[in-house]
DNA sequence: GTCTATACACAGATAGAC
DNA sequence: GTCTATCTGTGTATAGAC
């Protein structure tokens, strides 16, 4: 439910769960402090001797969904061999896996992320910026190298990371039946659909 | 803004639109009945003249979204000819448009659907899920012929939507320099790469 | 750190005059 | 249909005891 990069013990770990599960089923504005400390089973005064606000709570787990994620995409990239086909898929798996993998933390950071003040959301924009640059660099050197072809590299890109950020909303329903690493293979393939030369296969 | 097909005027339609703006902003529960008012125009009791609550306006911006994007689609499909391709393109692009003509209708069609109970958000649910049945027709349709193949078909159309949705959230940002048929044409080449068979091209 | 108690603003919604 | 005025519940946050 929430990564192990996380440092928290005890009622501010609670806290966080509750904040997390309730912002991503009734959203930040549907949420109430007292609906966060009784699920974290203190009283909402409690709250305030773990953080400033409620706000500072949410600020805690979206930058902490975007550093979870963005650091899970660096690794894999850095696993990945100089191929670019390996490399989009490795990139393409460690986003899908991460959405399927922590699916409420991941909605949370995309769909309350607006809900921050512009200094509060100002880390999760670097870390996005990042993500994205780091697709664009690994399709950007396949074209280059002529094993991909783009034609529209803005819209392609907001298409895979976009496939993939849905990935939080409907995969939790299909758990049971589709492991995650077969969703990460079927991703990785409709990825390399979209970016492939055409006619390359002789 | 708000689409054609809306029977709306005076008061009525100047708290739809302020309604519209609002919870595209700030999100349903972000924004208060006084918001809404004062932006209208009226004072916040003048808004139980025109809906029961709270709730019901954002129930009808919900239906009336699915509605006009429902429509389009059917429309496209209709005005298309037999080949798989042609239909795609057509389905995709209707998809694409219908979000990047109305991007905050579609954007709270979306995101605030959560909002609504059960039985307010059912009509929505519906539309939705003839919508997915109408890709799925034509790209079953195109396997079945040949032309395509999936791999996935589940994962397929999710991509294929979700690849359409996003584009509320950052074409109206690049509207100055993007054309919606230049937007539309793009997406169609995309979900036709997603879903063509590989080596066809002789 | 956590509690009880509470301040104070604002939420959604209604009553009744015009 | 729209207004003024208001009811009542709930919101975030704080004070101060234990």
């Amino acid at each position: 439910m929430l990564p192990s990069s996380l440092t928290a013990d005890g009622t501010r770990l609670r806290l966080l769960r509750a904040g997390l599960e309730l912002f991503a089923a009734r959203g930040y504005h549907g949420t109430s402090i007292r609906d966060i400390a009784t699920a974290a089973g203190v009283q909402s005064a409690t709250l305030y001797g773990h953080f400033a606000s409620k706000e500072e709570l949410l600020a805690e787990l979206v930058v902490l969904g975007h550093e979870e994620h963005h650091r899970r995409l660096v690794d894999a990239l850095m696993d990945a061999g100089s191929d670019p086909d390996d490399q989009l898929r490795a990139l393409v798996s460690a986003h899908v896996a991460s959405h399927a993998t922590f699916p409420m933390l991941a909605t949370v950071a995309n769909a309350e992320l607006a809900r921050l003040s512009a200094a509060a959301a100002a880390p999760a924009h670097v870390l996005r910026a990042k993500s994205i640059d780091l697709l664009g660099t690994v399709i950007g050197r396949g074209v280059r190298q002529g094993v991909f072809a783009v034609d529209n590299m803005e819209i392609t890109l907001t298409a895979i990371a976009t496939m993939g950020i849905s990935v939080a909303a409907w995969y939790p329903a299909r758990a049971a039946e589709l492991r995650i690493d077969v969703l990460c293979r079927s991703f990785g393939d409709l990825a390399l659909r979209l970016v492939q030369m055409p006619s390359t296969s002789p």
